[in-house]
DNA sequence: CTGAAAGCGCTTACAG
DNA sequence: CTGAAAGCGCTTACAG
């Protein structure tokens, strides 16, 4: 490659070349093309209904022929607005992360926005003014908000007093419809205490996540629901609480495991503590799933490369995430030209081998 | 939330608040107030040579107090150049681009620069014109390349046509020392041949990623070194092409395992498809470590949540992240000033429980 | 339906 | 070492 480099500098220099380094057309090329003035041009830009037809179509075949793009970087300095989407996040888990961006970024594609990623630390005592400062200084078009950063409603005041759109991506609903995407982890918590009622079990643990988290208290709700739909109390002898993390599932599943009178069934928060329950568990000789039975949450890749394979209350975290972006574009129409939908996002169980009758 | 609404907007008309909705300070407040012209503060912000330390201080305390920080957007316009940095990937492994762009962000941490995020499709055929047209907009302070974009020449001419920084992160050198993080994967290669040769294993099998990943040739051929070294030859019949998924691991295992002579040990190109010979040889009943020896490369998560947990060899990839922005920005220093350091990417092996002795 | 003027908050090129 | 003018590529507010 090295040796190439001089080529592109001769390039550069070549003004034949197609569109090498021929600096784009700006608004005023096209406006003089066009015979009109360049507020005509920002008006067919921004789609307004003050344009007559034929001018708006000659303008449009103008650009098209100029590959004219608008700069986001002057409209945003004339709009005080830039067209950036930020992803604010505080979470452990490295793939929910992933999920979330690949959603938005199907959203964002060819829809002119841009993805800005900006994670922080909740516990950081700067953590609300550098937020302040990232959203302030890049003049976000909007923020979406994952937990447990989503749950903070400083953070929320934050962004209302900065103007600045938000969708909050949470288990439960914490503000107005329009900037929200329930989860409902409790329902999916629900589902797999059915599961292992219907196997049998009554002696079920949970091991929750950290409590800085609602889901935390959500997916423990869904499990106590379930299992009291038949007849079964979670036992708060069998709660323990984890941090979201392998080895704090480890820990737990060990003091678990250690009782005189054990669970049958352990059900964790993520699917991290899960595969820690799998190692204390084959620490302790107790076999999975025939000594215990183990469900996951979050159904990530992990779940299927344990062994037994994980039974995994699975969320659709990558449509979260673009259904999030989705508002939040919508978030910019004029009130009345909103599509509004509230796209429905519902826990499943993904049943596999790591659940069976109680031993 | 939403009943506190009315607050913050009533916060809003309460110019007495501290800051809250009250604009913020310009080019124009600092140099009113400093009584100098906004050129002159142009040039503290630029950190230019060419003001009295006097004045530069004074400018400086000015600025201070006011909380003033340069709006990225007009200097953007300006400068003909964002403040943004791209990271630019087609991998098929989250978790590696969650570490990269990890270390990114930690370089790029009051930088004053922000990280945009561009996955893209290598066999998309508008891949090379999406890219441009993603830099073009952006104006694109720099970017970062992972492979196997990294890899792309026609993507680099694309860069340069554009005037746009770029550092690459890849397996082998394939431009300027101040353009690349360099990872040495054979070396990492080499070491997993040479603790599986320590072992006494000679019928070695590497199961390679796809031939577009320049990682599957150099992980190859350090398997081939290092086993030359000990007088062990890496046979043809024992090498077949995976694509780093795990579904790919488990079909190339299969048919490893049922050779006439099949191999004693396994490597992998990466951890995901280590997983797929963990589930192929549990179906056919072959032990790990055993009667099959395996070791993975990426040292991801999930290595050591497998059981047995997983040999692997280790790449930084969060410093790699890190080291490629902190090129990226030197880049942009005037090329007397530039700290110019080549960092050492070397890979290690992490040894756990998934070898042995052959059978 | 259309446009001339002023402005968004910075920097460049030039002059002194 | 410092500044007045012009400009980056758009939009707003006003006028017609």
């Amino acid at each position: 490659m090295t040796s190439r480099r001089p080529i592109y500098r001769d390039d550069a220099g070549d003004a034949g070349r197609a569109g090498a380094l021929r600096k784009r057309a700006t608004i005023n090329d096209i406006a003089r093309l066009a015979g009109v003035s360049k507020k005509t041009i920002s008006r067919v830009i921004n789609d307004s209904p003050f344009v007559k037809v034929e001018t708006r179509d000659k303008i449009r075949a103008i650009m098209k022929e100029l590959g004219y793009r608008p700069d986001p970087q002057a409209r945003g300095l004339a709009f005080r607005r830039s067209f950036l989407i930020g992803m604010i996040y505080d979470n452990p888990n490295p793939q929910y992360v992933v999920n979330v961006q690949q959603g938005i970024l199907e959203a964002v594609r060819d829809s002119g926005f841009e993805l800005v990623v900006h994670p922080c630390n909740r516990s950081d005592p700067g953590f609300l003014e550098k937020v302040r400062s990232f959203v302030e200084q890049l003049k976000l078009f909007g923020v979406v908000l994952t937990p447990s950063v989503s749950e903070d409603d400083d953070l929320v005041a934050i962004l209302r007093e900065l103007d600045c759109p938000y969708v909050r991506v949470a288990s439960v609903s914490l503000d107005e419809a329009e900037r929200m995407i329930v989860t409902h982890d409790s329902e999916g918590a629900a589902e797999a205490a059915r599961h292992l009622a219907a196997l049998g079990h009554s002696r079920v643990a949970f091991i929750s996540g950290p409590p800085s988290f609602r889901s935390s208290y959500e997916r423990r709700r869904g499990l106590a629901e379930g299992l009291a739909e038949n007849g079964i109390a979670l036992q708060d002898r069998y709660v323990v609480e984890g941090a979201y993390t392998f080895d704090s599932g480890v820990d737990c599943a060990r003091k678990l495991l250690a009782m005189d009178e054990p669970p049958t069934a352990i059900f964790t928060g993520n699917d991290e503590m899960a595969a820690g329950v799998y190692t204390a568990a084959r620490d302790a000789g107790v076999a999975i799933p025939d000594a215990l039975s183990v469900v996951g949450f979050d159904d990530s890749p992990i779940a299927a490369r344990l062994w037994p394979p994980l039974t995994s209350v699975k969320l659709p975290i990558k449509d979260m995430g673009r259904f999030a972006a989705e508002k939040l574009i919508d978030l910019a129409r004029p009130e009345g030209e909103r599509r509004s939908r509230n796209p429905l996002v519902r826990p499943g169980l993904a049943v596999r081998e790591s659940t069976n009758t109680p031993g």
